[in-house]
DNA sequence: GTCTATAGGTGGATAGAC
DNA sequence: GTCTATCCACCTATAGAC
């Protein structure tokens, strides 16, 4: 049986070069030198680069899910929850990434079939998870907007995105920080 | 001399290859087949990748200005001005394509630094644009926010970029128009 | 300007020993 | 599970004939 804490050291490399990188920008030879180890050992754990892309969406997902399951259980309110969803992305950005599905998203032309899906099944999650706490901050009044929860979603998803990839290019934090103060400013308002 | 036709053709079947795949995603293979040419007449017009890359870019910037131009010359205000910015990203969109720098955003860390330079500067014209725009619609009343301009033209750069790289991952530009509409009504409110 | 031919390197992937 | 060795396809790029 595969080692498991091998493959999740061979994910954490191949995260990290994808999400700086993009899938195309990487290749085993990078993942094999920095994990000192040969080529060859590593497709004993993914045989094919798709097998590799394809876990390392899920895991992703698997960890950003978890992490809103958190920051439900933690926050006061929606506004609050927000606030914390949008602090995710900048700890991404601290470490000069970019968000693992929306490097992929540029990418989704030339993606595997099975990882394009995986990609939109995460944007579906976090549109899922964003229209419910934006319904939910309508309850309670945290929150302020006009039309569906659903395209608010969107356009905050998008929004974040977007700001992370632009602000990557200048390697300036503080740009995507003042692109979600204004995102979310104009929700609690 | 290089047949200036001819480098054109060339630039254009690299053009839609970046904005769907990438630069990291074609090479001169792909450019010669659908040319019917070599990959060595290439070189002829474009020595290194980067050298193309390179010209894509500023070709691309040079087409997008004049089309701002050609926008100011002919919108009523500035309210007016920013639908027909947005129309030109939904165009973009229409075949299919990222915005080309967008695309490039992503790859920002693999890319020969002349590239880098040259999607900054891209990115720098477009808000210096915005910013103005945004300034003018402030005087003529037909936008209405809160803030810097420039800060609202770094908000509706990166939600149009995102917005328009999630889109794509759906085939689906509806979604695209809905968040525009969303950014926009919210500054002719 | 475009071609043929080729160099020199890297890509993902496999066979088989240990 | 990891290794050596290797395959073959593809990559960017160049030399030199036409």
């Amino acid at each position: 049986m595969a080692n498991a804490d091998t493959s999740q050291r061979i994910l954490d490399i191949a995260e990290r070069l994808v999400q700086t990188r993009g899938f195309n920008g990487f290749s085993y030879a990078d993942i094999a030198a920095a994990l000192n180890v040969t080529k060859a050992s590593l497709h004993y754990h993914f045989p094919a680069k798709a097998d590799l892309g394809q876990q390392l969406i899920e895991r992703y997902e698997r960890n950003f899910l978890a992490a809103l399951q958190r920051i439900d259980e933690e926050s006061k309110d929606a506004r609050a929850k927000l606030r914390r969803y949008a602090a995710l992305y900048r700890e991404v950005l601290d470490n000069n990434r970019m968000c693992l599905c929306g490097m992929l998203a540029a990418e989704f032309a030339t993606l595997p079939k099975s990882m394009r899906e995986d990609v939109r099944h995460f944007f579906d999650a976090n549109e899922r998870w964003l229209a419910a706490v934006l319904q939910e901050g309508k309850r309670d009044r945290s929150l302020r907007f006009s039309g569906p929860a659903a395209q608010v979603a969107q356009t905050l998803l998008g929004g974040l995105e977007g700001a992370m990839m632009i602000a990557r290019s200048y390697g300036d934090v503080a740009r995507f920080e003042a692109t979600c103060d204004r995102l979310l400013d104009d929700l609690e308002s």
